[in-house]
DNA sequence: CCCTGATTCGC
DNA sequence: GCGAATCAGG
C-alpha cells in the first residue's frame, strides 16, 4: 500500500481526532502503526505545540548511558529553527475547507464494534445476571480512553456521573466481552420468552 | 503484559 | 519517502 492522497487524508483527519497510530494502521489497513506513525512525523503533524518551550539553559552535554547503543551519534548539534510558527501549515496547500464539519459529538470508541447495549433493558436470565453482578465487582473499571479490542467494553454505572466505566476484563477473541457478558450481551431469540406476567 | 508515541536508519 | 526495529514511557 502506498500513501495515496486519499489514505493521507484519513490519517490526518484521524490523528486530528486523536485517534491512536494502531487504530489509524487499522483503519487504513496494509500498514502497521510504526508507519502510520512515520507518516504523522513525516507530514510534521505529530504534535500541535502551539507555545514554544523556553529552554533558557540547555544542559551542557548530560550524555551518559551512551555506550549502550553505538548508532547515537548525533553529528548535527545544528539549532533547528521552526519555533514560533503560528500556522503548521504554510500556504502550501490548497485545501479549502472553510467550514471544518461540526460533528462535534464523535465519541472515540477504540473498536469498530457496536456499542454496547444497555444492559437494564433487557431481561437476562437470573443464572447470568448473577454471574454479571460478580463480574461487575472485578471489574478493572477502565476508562473509554483505556478500553483496547481485547478488553471487554461493557458499561457498568451510569454514564451520566463518575460512577461509569467499563469492564475492561479480558476479552473474548474476537468479541467485544469478556466470557460473562457474552454470555448476556448474545443471547439466543430463543430464550428470550416472552413472558408477559 | 498490554498499550502509547518517538526516533533511528537501511532501504 | 518509507517503515521495521528499537527506544522510552504508562
Amino acid at each position: 500500500m502506498s500513501w495515496t492522497d486519499e489514505r493521507v487524508e484519513t490519517l490526518k483527519r484521524m490523528w486530528a481526532e486523536g485517534q491512536s497510530a494502531s487504530a489509524i494502521a487499522k483503519e487504513l489497513g496494509g500498514v502497521t502503526r510504526n508507519a502510520v506513525i512515520g507518516k504523522v512525523h513525516r507530514l510534521g503533524l505529530s504534535n500541535r505545540n502551539d507555545e514554544a518551550e523556553a529552554k533558557p539553559a540547555p544542559a551542557p552535554a548530560a550524555e551518559k548511558k551512551t555506550e549502550k547503543k553505538p548508532a547515537q551519534a548525533r553529528p548535527e548539534p545544528a539549532p533547528e529553527q521552526a519555533a514560533a510558527k503560528p500556522e503548521p501549515a504554510p500556504a502550501k496547500e490548497a485545501a479549502p475547507q472553510p467550514v471544518f464539519t461540526p460533528a462535534p459529538r464523535r465519541p472515540i470508541v477504540p473498536a469498530g464494534q457496536p456499542l454496547p447495549p444497555q444492559p437494564s433493558a433487557n431481561e437476562i436470565s437470573p443464572e447470568a445476571l448473577a454471574s454479571v453482578r460478580e463480574v461487575e465487582k472485578k471489574a478493572r473499571k477502565l476508562s473509554l480512553m483505556e478500553l483496547t479490542e481485547r478488553t471487554c467494553k461493557w458499561p457498568i454505572g451510569d454514564p451520566a456521573t463518575d460512577k461509569f466505566w467499563f469492564c475492561g476484563l479480558p476479552s473474548q477473541p474476537g468479541k467485544p466481552y469478556c466470557e460473562a457478558h457474552v454470555g448476556v450481551a448474545f443471547q439466543p431469540m430463543s430464550s428470550r420468552r416472552d413472558r408477559r406476567r
